[in-house]
DNA sequence: AGGGGTAGTGATACTCAGTCTCACTATGTG
DNA sequence: CACATAGTGAGACTGAGTATCACTACCCCT
C-alpha cells in the first residue's frame, strides 16, 4: 500500500531513505483525509525517531508529485489527502473524515461561464465538497 | 463605503464601537483581498490603537454574517474578501490580487453529478477560480 | 440626561503550524 | 567500497491566531 508512494518518490530522483518509507506507511495507514500534526502524532507514539522537519519535508514533496494533495477544511484547518496524480476534485465527509475523489464532471463549464462573465483569464481552480458519506449518513 | 458594513453590523445586534467603526473604514479602503496581517499594518501605520484581537474578532465576526469570506490563495495563506452575503464565489487575480464574485453558475449541476457518483450527499461546496484579471493580463 | 449592566477592548502571554539552520548521517553512484 | 551530497533531527525561530483579564465605553432604561 505504501509501495506505490515509495515507487513514484523513486521515479521522483529521490532517494529513497528510512524515514521515508516509514512516514509513508503512516500515511498509507491512514484513510481519509490526515493532518500534518497526525503524522506527527503517530510517529511519536511509536517511536519512530523521524523529526517535525522530516515529516513536513515529505509532505512537500508528495504534494509537489501530486500523491498528495492539501485540502482546506471548512473550519480553516489544512489537512492532506492521498490521491492519483490526475486532475480532480475531493469530497470530505464532515463526520467521519472519508474521502472520495470525483473526476471532473462539469466544471470547466462553470469556469468558461465565469471567465465569459468577468474578464478573467482562468488558470487554475480549487473546488472542494463537504457532505456525509454513505456511512456516516445512515448512521445518522 | 465603510457604511454598509456598519449598517449590517448595527443590525446583527452588535455594538458599533469605535475600534469597529475604524477597521470597517480600513477594510472599505481596501480593493480586493487581504488579509488579518494588511488590517494590522495599516492599524499601526495610522497609530490608531486598536488591538490584534479587535481585528480578529471583527474579521470573524464580518464572516459569520457573511460580510466578509476566508479565502485560502493557493500558496495556502489565508485571505479575507468582503462581499455580499449571497452564496457566491470569487474570481481572485493571481498578479493584483483583485477579485471578482460570480454567482452560481451551474455549478449546482457539478455538486448533483459528484453525488450520483459517489453517494455523498453533498451538503457545502467551496469553489476558488484563480486566474489573471482583464487589466493584468493585457498588461502581461 | 445620566447611571449602570455588560459587550467590547488592549495588552500580553500563550499555543501551534510551519520554516530555517546547521552539524551530522546514510544513500546510491561510480 | 569510498565519497559527494541529499537527506536528517534537534531545536531555535516566526507568524497566525487564541485565551485571559482587568478595564472601558456603548446604549438601554428610566
Amino acid at each position: 500500500m505504501s509501495d506505490e508512494l515509495l515507487r513514484a518518490l523513486d521515479q521522483a530522483g529521490v532517494r529513497l531513505t528510512g524515514p521515508r518509507r516509514e512516514i509513508a506507511a503512516l500515511i498509507a495507514k491512514r484513510d481519509g483525509h490526515f493532518t500534518a500534526a497526525d503524522l506527527i502524532a503517530d510517529a511519536s507514539k511509536r517511536r519512530l525517531g523521524v523529526g517535525r522537519a522530516t515529516i513536513f519535508r515529505l509532505l512537500d514533496l508528495l504534494a509537489e508529485q501530486g500523491l498528495v494533495e492539501r485540502v482546506d477544511l471548512p473550519d480553516g484547518r489544512h489537512a492532506y489527502v492521498p490521491c492519483e496524480p490526475s486532475h480532480h476534485h475531493h469530497l470530505v465527509c464532515v463526520a467521519c473524515g472519508a474521502i472520495a475523489e470525483v473526476e471532473d464532471c462539469g466544471i470547466d463549464a462553470v469556469t468558461a461561464e465565469a471567465s465569459r462573465r468577468s474578464g478573467f483569464t482562468i488558470e487554475s481552480h480549487r473546488l472542494e465538497l463537504f457532505g456525509r458519506c454513505p456511512n456516516c449518513r445512515s448512521a445518522n
